[in-house]
DNA sequence: TATTTCTTTGCATGTTTGTGCCTCCTTGTT
DNA sequence: AACAAGGAGGCACAAACATGCAAAGAAATA
């Protein structure tokens, strides 16, 4: 593995994780510690990340947990979001599973919303308290902290006995012919059933998701009935929208 | 955890809760007192946070009445909270559900703690996030967005699965001979399946609770195993000490 | 291709940092 | 005044670090 390919790499995951440990990342890439503590000086000289002893933080708002991460508002997810209302009305089932692009939506919610949601996620649970015309239904599980959903058999089961109007799925990877996918198998399953027991299917996804691709396959893009995103390439717009998925970019 | 990460959560806690006490934080953090004086003195010399006798308090604006009688409020749960912590060991099946003071435990639960908690509120199971060692299992069913609880039918029947060392009931009511109560019905169900599931049942309870009654029975107070209170006269103690509950008041 | 030069890496070395424990001192409370 | 709780400073040890050096590659040049 090259030098500058193995720093990018050590970036994408400070930024990922918010916080790394030397000895972490010797073996994850493996490489010895000393390697990677002159990576970690050189890339804090370069002002790209906070330098500490035993690792280094990521530089910006000092954020650690979900519930602060949340807090970073993005303009961009913002937008998104209010794309995505357009396909919101009173009255409908919607299923809402994690990430901070969804948790965005919730935000933006009007409050005199009237319907039901069906969540498997705390904080999106947590965010419509003030929503009193909407129904939370939250679905119970494992809680997988990273992302802040709940997972697992339980869930699975659960979901069997519901159906929802639309379903907002979140986003991690997803590529107009290798499909939706997502680091975690556990993840992959309970939105591959999300989407079964849904009518239509909403996704939003920034353009850094955009033709990424990872371990697990949750469905193929043509489950999709809306894909938002931010402006696209004409071409790209058109390799989606035959498959039949309504693609919203502006 | 990184020596810097473990100072911002001293900040945080500290603007949250505008006084904290070393050797609180010590059992919080998972580190040696003298760690933590460490942390104070440097947070101090900062001018992040003032360093005083036994701990630090937030720097800033001068606190009004207001927000001291809110203070002296958390005070109180928060010293419920710490007395309940001795019951509290690594590798139980805790089973906690929602209201403030348990919240307020479950904030200072140490952050080494290992353990599984079930939870039928979101509140909770987003406090344990950083608790690395814990498995927290949620239970769903309808939001209750008052106490911010799942309740109702799938509630029953996922508890109907579980069981639990320890339960830790938020109490409204309670009354020696009436037992304890609640407003809603529906909680006192899910209260009482959760009692009849668990080895132990502990209850906090501050002065204005005690000898309260509502419409809701959820058991009688002999299914408590601990009761934690504030001070209270040595009758009252007696009264519940005759049912066999341990309570602890100082 | 062969040779030189430069970069990158891992190892060995002493050094520094972070933490817990201990002892003795200070502060606050009866 | 007596006593407990909190704190300062020193010690010890392990983990993390910087530095120098040599081997192994790359890249460049002849």
């Amino acid at each position: 593995m090259l030098k500058q390919e193995r720093q990018q790499t050590i970036i994408d995951i400070v930024n990922e994780e918010h916080k790394v440990i030397a000895s972490d990342l010797s073996r994850r890439l493996s490489v010895s510690e000393d390697t990677i503590r002159r990576d970690l000086k050189e890339l804090d000289s370069q002002g790209v990340i906070k330098r500490v002893h035993s690792g280094a933080l990521r530089k910006g708002p000092p954020v650690q947990d979900f519930s602060t991460r949340q807090e970073i508002f993005n303009e961009t997810k913002s937008n998104l979001a209010n794309k995505a209302l357009h396909y919101i009305e009173d009255d409908m089932v919607l299923l809402i599973d994690g990430g901070t692009t969804n948790l965005q939506l919730v935000h933006q919610l009007p409050l005199s919303l009237k319907g039901t949601v069906i969540t498997n996620s705390p904080p999106i649970a947590m965010a419509l308290s003030n929503h009193t015309d909407v129904e939370v239904i939250m679905i119970g599980g494992t809680l997988f902290k990273q992302s802040m959903v709940n997972l697992g058999i339980d869930t699975y089961e659960a979901l069997n006995t519901m159906r929802a109007d639309l379903y907002i799925m979140g986003i991690y990877n997803i590529d107009p012919e290798i499909g939706i996918s997502i680091p975690r198998s556990s993840e992959a399953l309970i939105k591959r059933k999300m989407a079964s027991i849904s009518t239509e299917v909403l996704a939003m996804v920034t353009n850094d998701k955009l033709d990424t691709v990872s371990n697990h396959i949750v469905c193929p893009t043509d489950h999709l009935t809306y894909l938002i995103t931010e402006n696209v390439h004409a071409d790209i717009k058109r390799l989606y929208e035959k498959q039949g998925i309504t693609i919203i970019d502006q």
